[in-house]
DNA sequence: CGACTCCTTGAGCAGCTTCAATCGATGTGG
DNA sequence: CCACATCGATTGAAGCTGCTCAAGGAGTCG
């Protein structure tokens, strides 16, 4: 998950392809808290996310950490770069993951489609690593705020009625970590949203979006 | 060209293979200034920078840019999602370019080596991505100017006795939308590296490392 | 030489961080 | 069932980093 606002809602989260779930092995449960990889593992398989959310996170030596990315259904997690990962990757919820092998990266594990899909969900991948390098490089706290809720929201929220309710799996210093803010500064972004009147908050896990559209245009700086 | 620290030098940036090569179109020459394709066009074409550099931005309505990377020679360029490009692409300097249909992203234009090596290359794509992110949410300006002149030092720079020599072919405010800054700070960090005698500046383009170690470390917060 | 562009430097300011205290939810033991 | 401990979230106050605005310098091209 980056931060990528789109238009269009998000494909099916399912396998690949039919004939790609033919191909994969079963999926597996990977508990809340639990690591699939870590950085500088090898890279053996390859997942998509079936169920739950994944973090993957990066560290500096001194500490400093970022979020890379939040693995939500239908997302692939696991891509290596010479042969090793470049992340840890955890569970936030208890989470289900389709596994492919490594190899299917090189020939498809015989099965063109399956590569073919792999290849697709990279180049997925660096466009939407490039709004978010866009979102870091260039918007505000509070735009990045806005951007973030705004892409949770049109992808994984649930109708209700005018409004709409989304539940953040992660917590406050994951969100900032992802943002490149402080776990202050994104409450503080929170709390001027609900101040505003386009969120309101049920408890720090739910959120309802009163204002959709007014949360897009605060995230493009449209203030 | 994103911002990875990495201890291996750079592979030979000629042809993706020898088989890649015989399938591509000649290569074409971008003159200084001119624009490969803009935002939105819809993608036909995949590139291989050969010799020059390019720069690829991305822009919010209200103007804010983003250089989301440089092109240098073996980087490819052009990646598409959903079609059509997400990205401005515009030659700091003449530029050679080797030329793919995208359809080699699909079957590999009956090339299964290309494809194979498309797919290598946005992995890697990915990889560095992930760096530039890092670098943007959670490294100090000082941080990002020298993480930059690290990685140009060592992936281009001219060995010269105990120095080594890089030249820039961008402008500072290229720089700094590259690196999420203004060209006011970029340029007070140069300031700041040439009076700690880490670099020298020779003209605004041309500068010598004089402690590439120093710089290193100064990219990764050891001060 | 003069005009232009880009780079550098300075001064003041704003936004975000840091440090610190409080609040609130959750869970545990008495 | 309540008191209390714990952990995350929120809020406040002060400080610092990087931005804005402005002026001057350096290289380039007519």
């Amino acid at each position: 998950m980056y931060i990528t606002l789109s238009a269009e809602t998000r494909p099916d989260p399912g396998p690949l392809t039919h004939d790609a779930a033919n191909r994969m092995r079963p999926a597996t449960l990977l508990k809340q808290g639990r690591h699939l990889f870590h950085e500088g593992d090898e890279v053996e398989r390859i997942y998509q996310v079936k169920t739950g959310v994944v973090r993957l996170t990066r560290m500096l030596e001194d500490g400093r950490r970022q979020v890379i990315a939040f693995g939500y259904p239908g997302d692939i997690i696991g891509f290596p770069a010479d042969g090793c990962h470049h992340t840890d990757c955890e569970a936030l919820v208890d989470t289900t993951l389709n596994v492919f092998r490594r190899t299917a990266l090189d020939h498809g594990d015989g099965d063109p489609e399956l590569h073919v899909a792999l290849l697709k969900a990279a180049l997925k991948e660096i466009s939407e690593m490039q709004d978010h390098v866009m979102m870091l490089g260039r918007k505000s706290a509070s735009e990045r705020v806005a951007s973030f809720l705004a892409v949770i929201t049109q992808r994984y929220g649930e109708k209700m009625g005018s409004h709409r309710r989304i539940s953040l799996p992660m917590p406050r210093s994951d969100i900032a970590d992802f943002l490149g803010l402080t776990t202050e500064t994104v409450s503080r972004a929170f709390s001027a949203l609900r101040n505003e009147g386009v969120i309101a908050l049920n408890g720090a896990q739910t959120i309802i979006v009163m204002e959709s559209a007014r949360l897009q245009q605060l995230a493009l700086g449209d203030d």
